[in-house]
DNA sequence: TTATTGTACTTTGTTAACAATTAAATGACA
DNA sequence: TGTCATTTAATTGTTAACAAAGTACAATAA
């Protein structure tokens, strides 16, 4: 049986004001106000500082003592460049560890996941999309290397976004992850890393 | 003029926990009581949870809602090789941008820094030594790629001296700091790499 | 006009009390 | 004795008031 994660109050004000940065809502060097943000999410503003500290050391936001967050600005190209290679890296080496080993829960599991892509990319809810795409990623890297690889990767993936301003809504997107499952399933390694290789851009 | 970093409270307390888990003072699962890091910092809760939120983020620990705080566990060996291809990367791509392109100024900080380490590593603080040896890379780094690089290259540094218990103390390593700096600034990238790559294991 | 100092105001940092949740201890029952 | 339900204690999560720092602006002097 799989179930939806319960989220904390916290993680839910955290996915939301990611959801506002990538998209773009939120545009780099907005100041965001710890008592504003309390109001908008109904709470005091413990929880707020909570989220806007994590944000901040995921790289989404940039914070300076006693005088407040404001949202960072996208990588310069070059940084994002190196970005994209390292996330590669890692990426493959998931592949490399997975490959023909996982159950076939797992598989369906990540199936489903592609499935909500595909479902988001159909109703064209480009932020709920992108938000599936890192889950898929996310649950086949976190099945390769456990916690620590997801905390290596995550915070280079989610600020990599800032620079994909609603680009990338190809209709080959879902097919692709779909190779990259596919040869996670088949055990073929060199596919899969050739999938994910030309996933990653 | 160069002056000692002012550091917040915060800060300060998350540079002294740091140590403890690097140092191996905390072992891997020892479960993190607020309370009881309130009353040894002369703190409230509040500080002591930002610290906690801020480790977590960095993977020396492992948070769960309701539940707490406790010291991670180091890395497996796979993802710790693959941290150190990963930390080379960016230190690469740091030298690449940097070679001969520092100011007299900066050439002189990085080297304050060096200086730094040699005394530590006479004296034989090793803790003291770890936090000199990164805050020369660390130096460089935000040099080459700001805050941004900053960011991608700290979480993965740090929670690599988990790996470290006291190893790496030998002689040499000192100079092959000087190596590096001083390829930097005769702006020699082919020799800085080298020295980087050598430095990094 | 320009720079500087002082003041009012806004925002973040900290604290301590309270609420909610979890872990541990107790006791009933098979 | 061992298991399960219930109660108790300990710990984390949240809140709101207070303290401290920073910002903006006006008054003053050069």
């Amino acid at each position: 049986m799989i179930r939806k994660k319960i989220l904390s109050v916290r993680e839910q004000i955290a996915d939301e004001l990611r959801s506002d940065i990538i998209s773009g809502v939120l545009e780099p060097d907005t100041k965001l106000n710890e008592h504003a943000l309390a109001e908008r999410f109904g709470t005091s503003r413990g929880p707020i500082r909570d989220v806007l500290l994590k944000l901040t050391k995921e790289g989404l936001l940039v914070s300076r003592n006693n005088v407040g967050s404001s949202v960072a600005s996208p990588l310069s190209s070059e940084v994002q460049k190196l970005s994209i290679s390292i996330r590669r890296k890692i990426e493959e080496f998931a592949m490399k560890e997975i490959c023909g080993k996982l159950s076939e829960e797992q598989i369906e599991q990540a199936g489903m996941l592609i499935d909500e892509m595909q479902l988001h990319f159909d109703n064209e809810e480009f932020t709920e999309l992108t938000k599936a795409d890192m889950a898929f990623h996310q649950f086949l890297i976190e099945q390769a290397g456990g916690e620590d690889l997801v905390n290596m990767w995550y915070p280079i993936t989610i600020k990599m976004r800032m620079n994909y301003k609603r680009i990338n809504t190809s209709g080959k997107l879902v097919d692709e992850h779909r190779d990259i499952l596919n040869a996670v399933k088949e055990g073929d390694a060199k596919a899969a890393i050739n999938a994910v290789r030309k996933n990653i851009k």
